[in-house]
DNA sequence: AAATTATTTAGAATGACTCTAAAAAGAGAT
DNA sequence: ATCTCTTTTTAGAGTCATTCTAAATAATTT
């Protein structure tokens, strides 16, 4: 389900710098986890997985970070109703999410994949949807 | 939009009785808003009003009496994504909201007037669906 | 290298909500 | 009504994720 490439240092330089965002150790270090490795993360998980991968990091650092990679447009942020915890996610696409409700793991959704047809009253004028399927994923 | 029936304290209280929740000063006042005048209020504007309806009341109260009255079926909680305050809705049936990005107003979409169509892989079972519109209502 | 600007940091602050333990209110039996 | 026993209410402390503050550090420009 996981499938992302690896980024090289460099690229996630190149990412950060297009993206009008100093290439900092921090961020670097940040992006190649939330970018790649990482799956919806929290912030407490990447705090986590810093704490292993960097000299020392604080936490405001990586909520710092986190806030301004979605400024930058890299992340996009959303909750989930079971969790007070910002969700962290690289796929910056049109999408839903489904919960696996026995594993707590969540999958993306692609837009295009959904259509949803609505017999409401014409006033309401629809501009974007959240959608967040819950149930059972059987692999 | 708002099409409440007024309940009497009377009924508020054979209301409670028959959830097996114990029809106190308290819970009677605060049922009358949230059942009938409340629309999709947070727990602030629940304290508000009772503020305003009761002698007197603490902040404590109005949430043992939310959640009381959540876990008696008579009401159901959720968030969106742009608040961090919960919202209590006497709608216990199936439904989903619909977001007035201008003014902030919540409105109920009945589920029945929304079908989702769903090209996804078979491995994802779907037992529920939260979803939520946002766009403009044009009254 | 000095000056200016941006980033990182520790720790305090915030805000919505929950917990604690004591006071008050109800319910039931006599 | 009065005496228990249980349930509610309450004020204030506590929690938890996140943000703010202001000082230290690092990066960039001059």
């Amino acid at each position: 389900m996981k499938n992302k490439a690896f980024l090289s240092t460099d690229l996630v330089q190149k990412k950060l710098q297009e993206a009008g965002v100093q290439p900092t150790l921090q961020r670097i270090a940040i992006c190649k986890y939330v970018l790649c490795e990482g799956d919806h993360p929290t912030a407490e998980q990447v705090t986590k997985w810093a704490e292993k991968n960097l000299e020392k990091i604080s936490q405001a650092t990586v909520y710092n970070t986190l806030n301004t990679l979605v400024d930058a447009g890299l992340l996009r942020t959303f909750k989930l109703p079971h969790s007070e915890k910002v969700i962290y996610d690289c796929n910056t696409h049109d999408h839903y999410h489904f919960l696996d409700e026995a594993s707590g793991s969540l999958y993306d959704i692609e837009a295009k994949d959904v259509s949803v047809e609505m017999k409401m009253p014409h006033q309401f004028k629809v501009n974007s949807m959240e959608i967040v399927f819950k149930g059972n994923f059987k692999s």
